[in-house]
DNA sequence: GCTAAAGGAAACAGATCGGTTTACTTAACT
DNA sequence: AGTTAAGTAAACCGATCTGTTTCCTTTAGC
């Protein structure tokens, strides 16, 4: 295997098992048992277990990122109906096998000093996503995008925590139904000026 | 110190220290070291870590319930205000020094085993949450009251995760507007009847 | 074909994990 | 006053933790 392939490849089985179990349960030799790797390069890609999980977060980063927006532009395809989706891409997200929560949220559980990198990475992701969902509200015309934006991130938030403890996808349906309703207000604000 | 208080006490020592630093990473040399007792104290009270957590989540699903009820209750007098009393409760929370985010959504990010016991306590809290909103929408003559309480349920937890990962309590702020919306158009649907 | 980097397996280190046991002390009840 | 239950501090257990090191094998480039 290449050598970027297998840093590569330790991070994605990272990702698995720190999703699956955690951050703390989750030990270097597991890792390195499922990865099929020695200890000996594991740590010679990573300098420490924190790394690597910042590594794994980074990577879940730009990953989800990539997958999500690309789902929900291949769900609708003007931005108004994009906002929709997004909930849409939800519950397909939730309804995977192997969904056990956001990976960021999960993180913070764990990490609690608000100065620690593991924080930092799971601010930065929240900010990505809102202004992901700013720029579809700006497209769409809302009235005020950045308003609407947090409220759609929001419902967002709480329905990937609900189904993650429910463990029900149905959770997507509820927030897409308010979503709407939030959508139509500010649209048809917009719209009476 | 009584029989009774002293496992009280640890179990409260406990339940900061599982929310502050997650149950992974809290040890029990570290639970004994801050109640100040010794470690066969501790196990003459509680079989094993496990049933620790347990007890603890338990202990924490009472207290929280008696003290966030009270605190609603407190803050209006008309089931309709208390619906969205819920909101102004939640930003008191989140403005505590020592708010890190549901102690239910953090444990269940630990242990994903759907048949744990640390699971099950978590869907029980959230469905004690539920049918308490439930009760409220039920007594504000709302349309549907279960449809809407689960729409409430969900915000309350969006706005929980978005201020345990932000830092800032303004979320309970966006979700509280957002219930205001929601619960006037009910009511509304309700009163064309 | 030789050199050098990289990897694998496993031993090792020191700390910490959950949990048990021992020896001694405190406090309460008849 | 003497018994008994419950406490403490500390040693101890085996397992596991992160991280290092050793020794040997593979592989790739010149």
């Amino acid at each position: 295997m290449p050598i970027l392939g297998r840093r590569d490849h330790i991070i994605e089985v990272a990702i698995r098992l720190f999703c699956e179990h955690g951050f703390h349960a989750t030990g270097v030799d597991r890792i390195m048992r499922e990865a099929k790797v020695s200890k000996k390069t594991l740590y010679n890609h990573f300098r420490s277990k924190d790394e690597l999980i910042l590594a794994a977060l980074q990577q879940h980063d730009s990953v989800f990122r990539n997958n999500f927006v690309k789902d929900v532009e291949h769900l609708a395809n003007t931005p108004k109906d994009q906002l929709i989706a997004i909930f849409d891409a939800a519950e397909k997200w939730f309804s995977d096998q192997n969904f056990f929560g956001c990976m960021f949220v999960n993180v913070v559980g764990e990490y609690s000093d608000p100065t620690s990198p593991m924080r930092d990475v799971s601010r930065n992701f929240k900010q990505m996503i809102l202004r992901y969902i700013v720029s579809l509200c700006v497209k769409a015309g809302a009235k005020d995008p950045e308003k609407l934006a947090n409220e759609l991130a929001l419902l967002f938030e709480g329905a990937i925590v609900t189904a993650q403890i429910s463990g029900s996808p149905v959770s997507a349906g509820t927030a897409k139904n308010i979503a709407k309703q939030l959508l139509a207000a500010s649209l048809a604000e917009k719209a009476r000026e």
